[in-house]
RNA sequence: GCCCGGGUGGUGAAAUUGGUAGACACAAGAGACUUAAAAUCUCUCGCUCGUAAGGGUGUGCCGGUUCGACUCCGGCUCCGGGCACCA
């Protein structure tokens, strides 16, 4: 054995040996039972960062552990391969963007591997080949046939400059990132999945995700958004029909003092055609970004239109305003507007100096707006009525008037997948003169994007590309023209767990072993993904399963949402510009440093202000330990102990050792603490350091300790457990141990420690026999001179509480 | 603006169910070894009063509940994430 830690050696070694034996690769034929880990995968930008690393470092520390279980497991890697960075690169760099995607992969899937995961690398996948984008084009004419895909007008970002729809991304304070040409909202036809068909389900499927953190499902619950309320018809003054709106606050109705429509409404645009001056504030309300938390940002401005309604209980004249603050695409696209108990109208109100009129009571302090639940006043025959009463009441009125009821709302609108950029999944639909819009047979799929092509920085090559688009309509043969729109990039996402499970499949989307596989049982991934893409994913899961793929409702049984690896305050990615690339971490100090460094550094849950320092520290830690291998092996193999008297020190180490086995498993089965797995490793290493050892009993715990310290560490540092492990037990392999059990008679003690507070405050402590009663220790702790003290007269024990094993306050006054 | 998180020493953090605040590390300082440096080892290390023993104080801010609060409750503040076309 080495007296220095060989690294680079060992890793390369321990990495050409998994991959000559496949040590990683899964299989379905086990009677084991199986558990699938997946770590969200990559966006091939170019280089890892630390993101990455800490992402993989926890699938795999998770992964190997549940290998050492017993369990049959699968850890799968691949590239979430489309999107618009590629675009960006190939026109900055003059290249293609399938170019650019695949040397990026190349150069990614070598650092991966350089990190030392137990990943299946046989079921790598990529979004971007056509044996993968086929099958999804196929499950979009599936949808297509069954009406859960449809076409539909919607708002984009628009660049009049460069003549193109631009990204939120792309749009920044208002303007289009290249031309800087102010942006307009335009409106254009799109392909909408219909996964408000399932809100429902994605509502109450949640309740039975308890593996997930609560945080997250808090999220999709506001995000899915159902609420109850009213549906409220305001007949038009002057001319037949009426204005609909959607309320969560019926019992305010009496205080309605105007109604506000978007500039979108079909209201606005009648309104506008008499009234240049309303033409033109429409006009300014379609500047600007489609961004939602920029028009909530915006100033809240509006105009008033000619037009009047009539309040649907008490008949009164208000009248209908165009503001921005209204969200065209939630409800009705129009608004009652209560301003006495709503922040927004109040601010509208006031600013346009419209009527408040307060109608809901808690007390007669309230200021305005109140937004609270209270007593009605003011409201005629529903004086006195409270929130349910109220809500209830009105409804029927409404109803009587067949001029509204009760209903229920999602805040969820549907999936708009179309994207009028080039690297993506093309849109598998002809458009025919005569037979309208025609998905693409099976058997004439996949549609295949052309990746030759010369990215001029204006519109997506294929739509100017006629060996793309021009084609014949597989109904009827005439010429028709293909869809050149792609997919959103959360379409590939949004399955590829099921894929891997079939990665070789040339037959079906997915086969029978994804129903061995699904659900997944660890998803990691970073908190960023907790509503879009956590959503699309169980939405996605859902159709699978009803066009009868696979047989589960969820897709991902425990999900670890792992914090962001921040730089200078903000997330590390490649667009802002502030990422780190393991790379020189990983050259210097070999890949189990870097792990063991990102573990140690913070629970995984938390996000983390990149910082280097510590580095040293953990790569100075592994090489204490192969130093004390290295000793310990130094004189001669010995068996681990097994049985045989021992003095004190030794009894306590062993007591540690197994606690510490107990503890270990407790921080990444159950808790994913994996800083304080390793801290107390480190508190183990550094008790066995202090002990002297020579005699044979004292090498046989030593032997103990070393051997379950490579086992409990294997996780996080796989390379140098693994090299530690065969020399402490030469002719075995730590690949085919298990993982320890701690020993229940190691950690049997007979006295415990007490600490004793007077009055709240730690005023000492005290060693006694586990078995003393309540009694005893009371009397023990008031006779403590630390205790005496702070009992002298006038002062008097008022009383004594003991918590069992840990503590006893005196209560004294 | 709305939804979800977070704030503990010089730094990363720990305290798992309301029960010893700062484990384990990093950095810094002092010392040992060395011709010297690196490496390694030992010690100190929240703030404050004190020679010390010991005391006070301290988990973003203000208030509350409790014998006891980093932990629970109310209000604020600052930072991060998401907001449907970044992934």
């Amino acid at each position: 054995m080495q007296q220095q830690y060989p690294f680079q050696e060992i890793e390369r070694a321990a990495q050409n040996e998994w991959a000559n034996k496949q040590t990683f690769a899964a299989s379905e034929s086990s009677d084991k039972p199986k558990y699938y880990c997946l770590s969200m995968f990559p966006y091939p930008s170019g280089r890892l960062h630390m993101g990455h690393v800490r992402n993989y470092t926890i699938g795999d520390v998770l992964s190997r552990f549940h290998k050492m279980k017993g369990y049959n497991v699968m850890q799968p890697m691949g590239w979430d391969a489309f999107g618009l960075p590629a675009e960006n690169a190939a026109i900055k760099h003059n290249t293609a963007p399938a170019k650019w995607t695949y040397e990026n992969i190349e150069h990614m899937k070598t650092q991966l591997k350089q990190l030392g995961l137990g990943v299946d690398w046989n079921r790598e996948i990529a979004t971007c080949t056509p044996e993968y984008y086929r099958w999804e084009q196929w499950l979009f004419t599936e949808l297509y046939k069954k009406g859960l895909i449809y076409k539909k007008t919607a708002t984009v970002n628009w660049d009049p400059v460069d003549g193109t729809v631009l990204a939120n991304e792309q749009v920044i304070d208002g303007r289009g990132w290249r031309s800087g040409a102010l942006v307009e909202k335009r409106d254009i036809p799109q392909y909408f999945m219909k996964i408000t068909a399932y809100a429902e389900e994605l509502l109450s499927d949640l309740d039975q995700l308890d593996g997930w953190p609560e945080q997250v499902k808090t999220m999709q619950r506001n995000w899915i958004g159902k609420s109850y309320g009213c549906e409220v018809a305001f007949p038009l003054l002057g001319q037949d029909g009426q204005l609909k709106v959607y309320t969560t606050r019926p019992d305010t109705l009496m205080g309605a003092s105007y109604v506000a429509v978007a500039a979108e409404h079909a209201l606005a645009t009648q309104a506008a055609l008499t009234n240049p001056d309303l033409a033109a504030f429409i006009a300014e309300c379609k500047r600007g970004s489609v961004a939602e938390a920029d028009l909530a940002t915006a100033e809240k401005k509006g105009m008033a239109t000619s037009l009047f309604v009539s309040h649907p209980l008490n008949g009164e004249r208000l009248p209908v305003w165009v503001a921005n603050y209204v969200l065209a695409s939630y409800g009705e696209g129009a608004v009652m507007a209560v301003p006495a108990h709503d922040e927004r109208d109040f601010e509208f109100a006031t600013k346009y100096q419209l009527p408040i009129k307060a109608v809901i009571k808690q007390s007669d302090a309230d200021s305005l707006p109140m937004t609270e639940h209270g007593l009605l006043f003011n409201s005629g025959e529903f004086d006195g009525l409270n929130f349910a009463q109220a809500s209830d009441a009105i409804a029927t009125a409404l109803s009587a008037k067949n001029l509204g009821q009760k209903r229920s709302q999602f805040r969820l609108r549907d999936w708009g997948v179309s994207r009028q950029r080039y690297w993506g999944c093309p849109i598998p639909i002809v458009h025919c003169a005569s037979c309208g819009e025609v998905p693409v047979p099976a058997e004439q799929l996949p549609v295949v994007l052309p990746e030759d092509v010369v990215m001029d920085g204006v519109g997506s090559p294929i739509k100017k590309d006629p060996s793309f688009y021009e084609t014949s309509c597989p109904q009827c043969g005439a010429k028709a023209q293909r869809e050149t729109d792609t997919l959103d990039t959360f379409f590939e996402s949004s399955w590829y767990f099921a894929r891997y499970a079939s990665f070789d499949s040339h037959s079906a989307m997915v086969d029978q072993r994804a129903n061995y596989w699904l659900p997944v049982d660890q998803y990691v991934g970073g908190i960023e993904h907790a509503i879009l893409h956590l959503l699309y994913a169980r939405f996605f899961n859902k159709l699978m399963r009803d066009v009868g793929l696979i047989s589960n409702d969820e897709p991902f049984t425990n999900l670890l949402t792992q914090g962001m690896v921040l730089k200078d305050g903000s997330k590390m990615s490649k667009s802002k510009g502030n990422t780190v690339d393991p790379q020189a971490l990983i050259d210097a100090y070999g890949a189990d440093t870097a792990r063991l460094f990102m573990m140690f550094a913070a629970p995984p849950e938390q996000s983390l202000e990149w910082a280097d320092s510590g580095v040293e520290g953990a790569h100075r830690f592994l090489r204490r330990l192969w130093k004390a291998v290295f000793d310990h092996v130094a004189l001669g193999t010995t068996a681990a102990y097994s049985s045989g008297e021992l003095n004190v020190e030794l009894k306590t180490l062993r007591l540690q050792l197994h606690q510490t086995i107990d503890k270990v498993a407790d921080d990444y089965g159950r808790r994913h603490s994996f800083n304080t797995a390793i801290s107390s490793v480190m508190e183990l290493m550094n008790a066995l350091a202090k002990m002297e050892c020579t005699q044979t009993l004292s090498r046989q715990v030593r032997q103990e300790v070393l051997q379950n310290v490579a086992l409990l560490l294997s996780p996080i540092v796989p390379h140098v457990c693994q090299a530690l492990w065969a020399e402490l037990c030469p002719g075995s392999h730590i690949l085919d141990a298990s993982w320890p059990l701690a020993d229940p008679t190691a950690m049997e003690q007979d006295i415990v420690e007490y600490v004793i507070q007077v009055n709240g405050k730690l005023r000492g402590s005290l060693t006694v026999a586990k078995t003393e009663t309540k009694m005893q220790l009371e009397q023990l702790a008031l006779a403590q001179p630390f205790v005496q003290k702070f009992m002298e007269a006038p002062l008097q024990v008022r009383k004594i509480i003991v918590v069992p094993n840990k503590l006893i306050n005196v209560v004294v006054s």
